[in-house]
DNA sequence: TTAGGGTTAG
C-alpha cells in the first residue's frame, strides 16, 4: 500500500487536505490514477485513499461526481452499499472542508440518493461550521419528512447547528419540543449561553438539568473563565470536587486559566500535581495553560521547566513562553527562544510577535523591534494588528522618538485605540514632552474618558515640568468629566489565605503593626536617599498630607505585611490591579535592598521583580 | 461512519 501510494502521481494525504480541497483533483487526474492502478495490477478496492480522492473531485463539478460515483459502484457495489461510502466522504469533508461537504450533499440529493441519519448528521455538522442556517433548516425539514426525529443523537446535532448559527429562538424552540433529551442536549445549550456571555441562563440550566457529566461542569467553568469571572469558575470547581466528579484534561485547562487570571498559585500547583498523577502532562494544551499559569503567578522559571520538559510543542507553547519572558523583563531569553523556535520550523503567528515586540520595547531594542515588525509582514505574511502597532508606538516613544511615534500613529491603517495613544503618553512622560502628552490626552479623553490613569500621567508631566497650575487644571478636568479614581488594591496570599489591601485602608487586623513596621523601614529608606514623590498624588492637599496618602498605597501595605508574615529570605509576591506608581517603584527597590528580599509584583501590564535595589523592568514600565 | 467542554496577546 505505502509503496504504491508514494509512487502515485496523485497522492492524497490527510494533512494536505485543506490545500487539495481548494484545488480539487480533476477527473483527468483521477483517470490517471485509475489507469495507474490498473496497470500496476492493483485492485481498485485496495486503494484506501479512494474515498478521499472521490470526495475531493466528486464535488468540483457534476462530471467528476458522476465519475466518482461510477468508480464507487465499480469497486464496492458488491460489498458495501454506496451510501456508506458517500457518508464517509461527507464525514471527512465536514471536518476539513465543510463547504465542499455541503456541495457534495446537494449532489447526492440531485442524484436521488436517499440520505440516512448519518448523512443528515454529517451535513448538519458542515452547516454548523459554515453557519449555513437556511441549509440546516432544509435538513431539519428533511429529517421530519423521513421520520428521523426520534433519534436523540440527530436532534442534538440539529440543536447544535441552531446554536452555532446563533439562531437561539429556533434552538430554544427545538429544545422545548424535543421528545427526548439527554445530558448532551443540556450541555449543548449551556455551552451556547456561555459563548453568548449569558452566564445567568447557563447557570440556571445547569442547576435544573436532571443529570450532569464532567462536560457539564467543565462547560460552565470554562464559560466563567471566558466571561472574565475566574472567581466563580474556581468556586464552581470546588463544588464539582465536593460532588465527587473527577476533573478531566479540559477541566484542568479551564481551572488553570482561572488560576492564571487570579494569580492563584496554590490551586495552580495542586492542579499541576493532579495533572501529573493522571498523565495529563502529555497533553500539549494542558502544558500550555500550565506554562501560562506559572508565568502569570510570577514563577517564570518553573514555567520554563515545564516548557523545556515538553516532548511536543505548538506555536501556542512557544508564544506563551516568549511572551512570558517578555512580561518578566527577560528580553534576551525571549529573543533566544524565538531563534530556537525558528530552528524547529514552527511558524510564529501574530501572538508570537506581540511577545517579541513587547520584549524589544521593554529592553529598548529599537532596531530589533523594527526588524521584527518588518519581518512579520515580509517574511511571515502576517498582517499587523492593533496590538503590534501599540507595541511599535511604545518602542518608539520609550526610545524618545516621539515625533516618529506620532507619525507612525497617523499613518496606521487601523484606527488607533487607547493602548496606542497611551503608549505615546507614556513616552511623553518619560521624555518630559508636554506637547506630545497633550496631543495624546486629547485622543484618550475621547476614546476612554472614564480611565483616570491617563489624567494622572498628564498631571505628572506638568508637575515634573513645574507647571503646577496646569496640573491643577487636569484635576479640574477630571472632576468636570466625572472621572473617578479607580481604587488601587493589592493582594498577597500567605498559607492559602489572600489578604487584600486597599489604598489608605485600615481594616486589616494587623494595621497598627503594619504602620509601625513601615515607619521603621521609612527611616532606613530616607537614610539611603529616598525622597517621597508626592506628584503622583492628585489631590488638593498639603505636602504632608500627600506624603501620608503615598505611604498608604496598597502595594506598600501588602509588602510590609508580607515582610512581617513570611520567613526571612523568602520571595514576597504581590498582585496589583493598577500599574505600580513611580513612588512605590522607588520604594520597593529600596525595601528589597534593605530587607534582602526579592519582591515580585504583578501589575496590570507586567511583572516587576525587585532584588538588591533594582527592578527587572529596568525602570521602564 | 454520527452530537457537547480546552491553550498564547488584549
Amino acid at each position: 500500500m505505502s509503496s504504491f501510494t508514494l509512487s502515485l502521481p496523485l497522492t492524497v494525504q490527510p494533512h494536505h487536505r485543506s490545500s487539495s480541497a481548494s484545488s480539487p483533483a480533476s477527473p483527468s487526474q483521477l483517470k490517471q490514477l485509475h489507469a495507474h492502478l490498473l496497470k500496476a495490477g492493483i485492485p481498485l478496492s485496495s486503494a484506501v485513499s479512494l474515498s478521499d480522492v472521490a470526495s475531493l473531485c466528486g464535488v468540483s463539478d457534476a462530471a467528476s461526481f458522476s465519475y466518482a460515483r461510477s468508480l464507487f459502484r465499480h469497486c464496492y457495489s458488491s460489498t458495501t452499499p454506496e451510501l456508506i461510502l458517500w457518508n464517509s466522504c461527507l464525514n471527512a469533508l465536514s471536518s476539513f472542508s465543510p463547504s465542499d461537504a455541503l456541495l457534495l450533499f446537494s449532489r447526492l440529493r440531485f442524484a436521488d440518493i436517499l440520505p440516512d441519519t448519518f448523512t443528515c448528521s454529517f451535513t448538519l455538522k458542515a452547516c454548523s461550521r459554515t453557519s449555513s442556517l437556511s441549509l440546516g433548516m432544509a435538513v431539519h425539514a428533511l429529517i421530519e419528512k423521513l421520520g428521523f426525529q426520534v433519534d436523540v443523537f440527530l436532534l442534538n446535532t440539529l440543536l447544535h447547528m441552531y446554536c452555532r448559527c446563533e439562531s437561539m429562538i429556533d434552538a430554544r424552540r427545538m429544545f422545548e419540543t424535543m421528545p427526548l433529551r439527554d445530558v448532551v442536549t443540556w450541555n449543548i445549550l449551556i455551552t451556547q449561553y456561555t459563548k453568548l456571555g449569558v452566564m445567568e441562563i447557563a447557570r440556571e440550566l445547569f442547576e435544573v438539568m436532571p443529570e450532569r457529566s464532567v462536560r457539564s461542569w467543565t462547560a460552565l467553568i470554562a464559560g466563567y473563565v471566558q466571561c472574565g469571572q475566574p472567581k466563580e469558575a474556581i468556586q464552581l470547581f470546588q463544588e464539582m470536587e465536593n460532588a465527587g466528579c473527577q476533573p478531566n484534561e479540559v477541566t484542568v485547562v479551564a481551572v488553570l486559566a482561572a488560576c492564571a487570571d487570579l494569580g492563584a498559585l496554590d490551586l495552580g500547583e495542586r492542579l499541576c500535581k493532579y495533572a501529573e498523577s493522571c498523565g495529563f502532562l502529555k497533553n500539549v494544551r494542558v502544558c500550555n495553560t500550565l506554562i501560562d499559569m506559572y508565568i502569570k503567578c510570577g514563577c517564570v522559571d518553573i514555567a520554563r521547566n515545564v516548557f523545556d520538559g515538553m516532548t511536543e510543542r505548538t506555536v501556542v507553547s512557544w508564544s506563551a513562553m516568549i511572551g512570558g519572558h517578555a512580561m518578566h523583563g527577560q528580553g534576551e531569553e525571549a529573543l533566544e527562544l524565538f531563534a530556537k523556535m525558528d530552528e524547529t520550523g514552527i511558524r510564529p503567528n501574530s501572538v508570537t510577535f506581540v511577545g517579541l515586540l513587547h520584549a524589544c520595547s521593554h529592553m529598548g531594542l529599537l532596531d530589533e523591534g523594527r526588524r521584527f515588525f518588518t519581518s512579520m509582514i515580509e517574511d511571515y505574511g502576517l498582517v499587523p494588528e492593533i496590538e503590534h502597532y501599540g507595541c511599535m508606538v511604545d518602542l518608539l516613544s520609550r526610545a524618545g522618538l516621539l515625533e516618529e511615534a506620532h507619525e507612525f500613529i497617523r499613518k496606521m491603517p487601523v484606527e488607533p485605540n487607547g493602548v496606542v495613544w497611551g503608549a505615546l503618553l507614556g513616552g511623553a512622560r518619560v521624555h518630559k514632552d508636554i506637547k506630545m502628552g497633550e496631543e495624546a490626552i486629547k485622543h484618550l479623553v475621547k476614546l476612554d474618558p472614564s480611565n483616570d490613569g491617563y489624567y494622572v500621567v498628564l498631571s505628572n508631566i506638568y508637575a515634573d515640568a513645574g507647571h503646577f497650575d496646569a496640573a491643577a487644571q487636569v484635576r479640574r478636568l477630571m472632576r468636570d468629566q466625572g472621572v473617578k479614581k479607580t481604587p488601587g488594591w493589592s493582594t498577597i496570599t500567605i498559607n492559602n489565605v489572600t489578604h487584600e489591601f486597599v489604598a489608605g485602608e485600615s481594616k486589616h487586623p494587623q494595621t497598627e503593626e503594619i504602620y509601625k513596621k513601615w515607619d521603621e523601614l521609612l527611616h532606613e529608606m530616607k537614610l539611603r536617599g529616598y525622597v517621597p514623590d508626592s506628584s503622583v498624588v492628585l489631590l488638593d492637599m498639603d505636602e504632608a498630607e500627600k506624603e501620608h496618602v503615598l505611604y498608604r498605597h496598597s502595594e506598600k501595605l501588602a509588602v510590609v505585611f508580607g515582610l512581617m508574615n513570611t520567613p526571612p529570605g523568602t520571595t514576597i509576591k504581590i498582585m496589583k490591579n493598577l500599574r505600580v506608581c513611580s513612588d512605590c517603584h522607588v520604594a520597593l527597590k529600596l525595601i528589597s535592598e534593605i530587607t534582602d528580599r526579592q519582591i515580585v509584583v504583578r501589575d496590570r501590564n507586567r511583572f516587576h521583580s525587585f532584588k538588591n535595589g533594582t527592578c527587572s523592568c529596568r525602570d521602564y514600565w
